[in-house]
DNA sequence: ATGGTTGTTGCACAA
């Protein structure tokens, strides 16, 4: 069994204890962070490789940043887009072979609103990955895109479509670009697992939305298709979004064959 | 509730 995480952390610094705690109980294979908002000088992987695990980081200091973190191996890592893609400016992707699959642990932009400039950059940058997964491997093989998409894929993915009106996150251009991965090859896995759950892997810090189960489900594991058909076992673990000091983002893992 | 909270080489901005 391989077992595949994500977690959006919100800052490794101010999250490292509760981040290595999960770690510990969990025991992931691989694990994708975003958003852990440090340079690469400061990421802690000496607290990694104490659990036994190896790690790369692609960060800039103060916001972004992706790592992977595996005891299966890391071979082959690319930080950023891939061959001659126009790089991006921000350190949002991060992609490397884990036990023989391809991993990327990507961070999309959050997109902010429709009229401002933050949210074409955000479907360039879609546009971009998948031009990237052409040139980096190929849907015949084993393949993980991960992290925080920033897309709500279906209406049941958001707590109230009603409340989102007019807001990025679900619009039709940012669910086409989904819809594009997908026709390359990827499947949302927990979607696929659980087809009639209203699960959430976000809920904002105002309002006491996480107690009033106001969330949207955009951190997915997206596997190519042998990597979907070795899926045995997939959830998003709510219970790290609860009690002291959380990230605004759960953990998702599935569990794969060996 | 055009509100609310959290993080950062912060005192504004991103989420």
């Amino acid at each position: 069994m391989i077992r595949v995480a994500t977690w959006n952390v919100n800052s490794l610094r101010a999250r490292l204890e509760r981040v290595t705690a999960w770690i510990s109980e969990v025991q992931p294979d691989v694990l994708c962070l975003q958003e852990t908002k440090m340079a690469d000088d400061a990421f802690p992987a000496l607290d990694f490789e104490a659990l036994g695990y190896e790690s790369i980081h692609y960060g800039q200091g103060r916001w972004n940043g992706v790592a992977i973190i595996s005891k299966v191996g890391i071979e082959n890592p690319v930080a950023n887009f891939a061959g001659d893609i126009e790089p991006d400016p921000d350190a949002r992707i991060l992609t490397a072979t884990c036990g023989g699959i391809r991993v990327s642990s990507v961070y999309v932009p959050n997109g902010r609103a429709i009229d401002d400039p933050h949210y074409e950059y955000k479907l360039s940058w879609l546009d971009r990955l998948r031009e990237h997964l052409d040139i980096d491997t190929d849907p015949s093989a084993d393949v993980i895109v991960t992290g925080d998409f920033n897309i709500a894929p279906a209406d049941i993915d958001v707590y109230d479509i009603n409340k989102l009106a007019m807001s990025t996150h679900i619009t039709p251009s940012e669910r086409e670009r989904l819809a594009v991965l997908e026709s390359w090859g990827l499947v949302d896995m927990i979607r696929a697992q659980h087809p009639e759950d209203k699960i959430f892997s976000w809920w904002d810090y105002r309002s006491g939305d996480f107690h009033m189960g106001r969330g949207l489900r955009i951190d997915l594991v997206l596997g190519s298709a042998s990597v979907v058909s070795r899926c045995r076992w997939s959830t998003i673990d709510r219970n790290a979004r609860k009690g002291p000091s959380p990230s605004d983002h759960a953990p998702v893992l599935v569990d794969l064959d060996s």
